[in-house]
DNA sequence: AACGCTTATGTGACTTTGTCACTGATAGAA
DNA sequence: TTCTATCAGTGACAAAGTCACATAAGCGTT
């Protein structure tokens, strides 16, 4: 996939967008731009509204919430084929509130004005359709996240995440802390819960890695309502 | 207020849209119709999609999770000026979920068909306007929740709740039961705490009720971040 | 290799919250 | 009055969060 390609065609590319109007796809390519970002950079936050709507080409973005003591939970993320629409017409309404937006990775996206936005809910029914279904997502999502958080176990939520963030991969980078920040608890909890899996044979634990050695038995753990 | 008037004359009553073209505000009269709903109706839940927008003439709608554990919480209230776009929306995109919708007191409201719903988003700046606000108000109120249901402590988050309960007045008419949902916890958690708001003469008890004795220092307590 | 520095992880004591299995109390209805 | 449903209180215990530390692992410097 050539620079080249990318700025003209992405659109074909973007599960939610390639069956739009043709007259819409071209209007959005004309008028969006691609944007590279690096690794953790900060594309919303506090203090720091977004101008344009992005829809992530590639990389994800990881959404969280600072609270006022200091705590921190991961809200959601953004993957490619996704939009911010959700997030940054929040953070235009609303620019007094905590959550921030930071790169996962390096990420593509395709960069759209407020206005040309506004012109594209109203010229075209499938982007309505599209920008509806991701609110609708988000919403259903967040309202999950209440849930885990109000009334799941801390095993069954970690399980679960460890699942998550595995990616099939039979290893995760991350740190005691970090996952402490997805499940919005304290870095010991994780530390004496990942002890226990540990002890019983389903993770091995070293500096900074989680190696995952019974998924089977994480799965159902994670399982459990 | 007779009926006649609010069956032509509600958008002027509603404060985000009687800004709305002249246009867009006789295709929103024109087809809606006015709809009547006593308390307690189920207005939506699972498997109970409603086929039409709710634009809440008065009185308030709670909206409330029932987890698979058996949990309950609230999440919001949808309150007279207020619209269920979101919930709506959501419902049609994902009619899964657990989420329902119950009338707290005697509601009117304007039912708009789907269809209309669309063609206004299409046709109305100022309505597409309304729309996002209306969005966005919502996601930024789940984010406090979730906020609030993994990092407040319970004696903050009950007297904070009973100040908002309590509207001004008193006296709150309500169980112990009642508030443990509000706040996603269980009834004797929150019969421990208000024994704890009682012995400190902060509120009286009695079957059913509870009474704001000390308000100044309810709310010391709940504006403790 | 030895040192110091930063970051990551381990641990015990304690508090807060949630769970379970009850008991007792209250207000209506029969 | 007595029955019944709902509401509230209680003690024992488990799970999770907080606090104040102690270790340990990696890494660059000397």
């Amino acid at each position: 996939m050539n620079p080249e390609s990318l700025d003209t065609e992405w659109v074909e590319r973007f599960p939610g967008l390639s069956r739009l109007e043709p007259k819409t796809k071209t209007l959005l390519v004309q008028r969006s731009t691609v944007v590279i970002m690096p690794e953790k950079t900060v594309i919303f936050g506090p203090g720091k509204s977004p101008e344009n709507m992005l829809f992530l080409l590639s990389g994800t973005v990881r959404v969280q919430q600072v609270s006022e003591t200091g705590h921190e939970i991961v809200l959601y993320r953004i993957n490619a084929g996704e939009s911010c629409v959700l997030t940054t017409a929040c953070l235009l309404a609303y620019d007094d509130y905590s959550a921030e937006g930071i790169a996962e990775s390096e990420v593509q996206a395709a960069a759209v004005p407020r206005q040309v936005f506004d012109d594209l809910v109203a010229q075209s029914p499938s982007f309505r359709n599209f920008v509806f279904a991701a609110f609708s997502k988000r919403i259903t999502d967040l309202f999950l996240v209440i849930d885990e958080v109000a009334f799941q176990r801390m095993d069954v939520r970690l399980a679960h995440k460890l699942i998550e963030l595995s990616k099939g991969n039979h290893q995760i980078s991350t740190t005691h802390q970090k996952l402490s920040v997805e499940l919005g608890t304290a870095r010991e909890v994780i530390s004496r819960q990942l002890q226990e899996f540990q002890r019983r044979g389903w993770v091995a634990q070293s500096r900074g890695t989680v190696k995952i050695l019974d998924r089977t038995k994480l799965e159902s753990l994670a399982d459990r309502d």
